[in-house]
DNA sequence: ATTATATTTTGGCATATGTCAACGGTAATT
DNA sequence: AATTACCGTTGACATATGCCAAAATATAAT
């Protein structure tokens, strides 16, 4: 996908970036996309080789001068996907098309989310974003932008561990394709006692940080199931033992910072007290709240999340969503 | 553009053969223009020849399923100057950005203008420079660089009066950035009287230097408005009284060493007769006249100017090239 | 049922695009 | 000044795409 480096400046000597005429790269882009002219024509154009114009398309393209991009709201035109949005109830689905045999799932519903996302974006946005392996997908999935209006805010406060899909680097990593602003949450995301939680969110500027999270109009999260090898005792997020204290009270999943069971109740225990993240009842006043996963693994934990009214844009794969209409229709 | 009918709405027949629950429309285009499959790859998956696909895909561009969209932002010059070029029947137009700023427009003309030159320069070459403030920025931006086999020749005698932009401070300016060769004019810019320039004509040193000038790949000039203080007094070029007398003749502009009225007809004055510069019927013989200039008061004079056929290829601002365009197309 | 008439699909060929290794010029380093 | 490293450029070759006319299939009319 990505070809090389992101290439700044071009050839070495100038500061001279794209601001002057004569960017070659928007004027090949231009004459082949635009004006439909063969390679060798563009090429004859710029006084340069076929070869060169190549190069000089592929970096517009790499550069997102022009995007090709499928319109994603047909993903939800589908039956299934309407199916699916009148049996959850919801605001808008959004089916990846079933790929054959050994295409991985997560990273493309990443890549249909991050579209969903960028067609729904506009100015002065304030996104709140979770954290998690999907998240991060569709943050990389991101087409560079610039669109400086908008704020990328941390829903819960950083985790301690270093993974690779944590809070921080899931919104710096979005922030940055879109040039737009990171709001960090400087504050671990679990702390060790109820106390220390009201201390922190009594600080200033985690209010100020939270009632940011007011101003959202876009949310986005993915969605964990807790049986079988589960990432929040992996990524250290919690210990097995307090998790084990959720799958007792009937817990399926874990979603946007809560867990819930079967029927879509939220269940808490006294994890939730120490754990540092945006206000349930915050959460869902947030106009456009994006869940993003898909597997059938995570069928129960989605069916409890849709119950709870955790989300109401769902960007999923054909076959998790075929299957949770299914479980829908049946009851 | 548009390939057949519009093929009503794709997904018109919702009695899919069920073993598609999916758009084939969408799904081909998500697997070619996302996932980045090849036609043939496609087509497996799809159980289709390769051909179905092509037309599938063709129908999802027809239908607007993929949109192929160039940054707006930075194609509106191009248009701009794709248009204005097309009015102007002339060669080539390259249009600097509107910087929001309240940058000195004149030096950032310059600066293009430079690039411009530099992209077209080519071994060998002899350039015609006139005089004039932005001439003199051209010179200055240029990157240094070695081109020894290029000469830049005066096109005009050099000015008595003192002042930065003079005829011999543009050449000598220019050469020096390139380590070129700079070629003066020996001579006065303007005489005392007609048969003083014959005289000066009839020299064997100048007729070389106006043969030399006939040898022109390109030439640079800038252009001056006739009405408000204007430069050619200011300088010392010429008496107030000798500049009325062109604007009494409609004269509304000069450039490249003459004067012009609305209609680009070029005016001319016993003044004429004592300036010396190089002829003008050489002076069109020129493959590549380039004009830099910009400024809403300079739009009059930059449109007698092309009416006049002087240049062909332009260096303008974009607010000015939007006017000058408004005004090609008023008629 | 038969024929006529669209519509879709396909094989194969002409053209266009993508890739790559080698070249040449510039800039930084010694 | 010589050396190295880097990056844009290029020609030649390998693949992929675009196109069209013919075949297959669906649809309508008689």
């Amino acid at each position: 996908m990505a070809r090389k480096k992101p290439a700044l400046g071009g050839n070495g000597h100038q500061a001279v970036p794209a601001q002057f005429a004569m960017d070659k790269v928007l004027w090949a882009a231009w004459l082949y996309y635009e004006r439909r002219l063969k390679q060798d024509e563009v090429a004859r154009q710029l006084n340069l080789s076929r070869a060169s114009v190549f190069n000089l398309l592929q970096k517009a393209r790499d550069e997102g001068v022009v995007t090709i991009a499928i319109d994603p709201a047909r993903t939800a035109r589908i039956t299934l996907a309407l199916n699916l949005q009148r049996r959850a109830g919801i605001r808008a689905c959004f089916v990846l098309p079933a790929s054959g045999a050994d295409s991985p799932v997560a990273e493309e519903i990443g890549h249909l989310a991050a579209r969903v996302l960028e067609t729904r974006l506009s100015d002065n946005d304030t996104i709140g974003v979770a954290w998690g392996r999907t998240v991060l997908n569709l943050s990389r999935m991101l087409l560079p932008r610039r669109l400086p209006g908008i704020s990328i805010v941390q829903t819960t406060g950083s985790a301690l561990a270093t993974f690779d899909f944590s809070p921080v680097m899931c919104t710096s990593n979005m922030a940055a394709r879109l040039s737009a602003r990171a709001v960090n949450l400087h504050a671990p995301g679990v702390v060790s006692s109820a106390r220390v939680k009201d201390v922190l969110l009594a600080e200033p500027a985690i209010r100020a940080h939270f009632n940011l999270l007011r101003q959202c109009g876009k949310l986005v999260f993915g969605v964990t199931q807790l049986v079988g090898p589960t990432l929040l005792t992996e990524a250290g997020f919690m210990s097995a033992r307090e998790l084990q204290n959720y799958i007792d009270l009937g817990a399926v999943g874990f979603a946007s910072g809560y867990f819930f069971d079967r029927a879509g109740q939220i269940v808490r225990t006294e994890f939730d007290d120490r754990h540092i993240t945006m206000a349930i009842e915050d959460l869902r006043e947030v106009p456009e709240r994006i869940c993003i996963g898909g597997g059938l693994k995570k069928v129960d934990a989605m069916l409890g999340m849709l119950r709870a009214g955790l989300a109401n844009i769902l960007v999923l794969d054909e076959q998790t969503a075929q299957a949770l209409l299914d479980r829908l229709e049946a009851g």
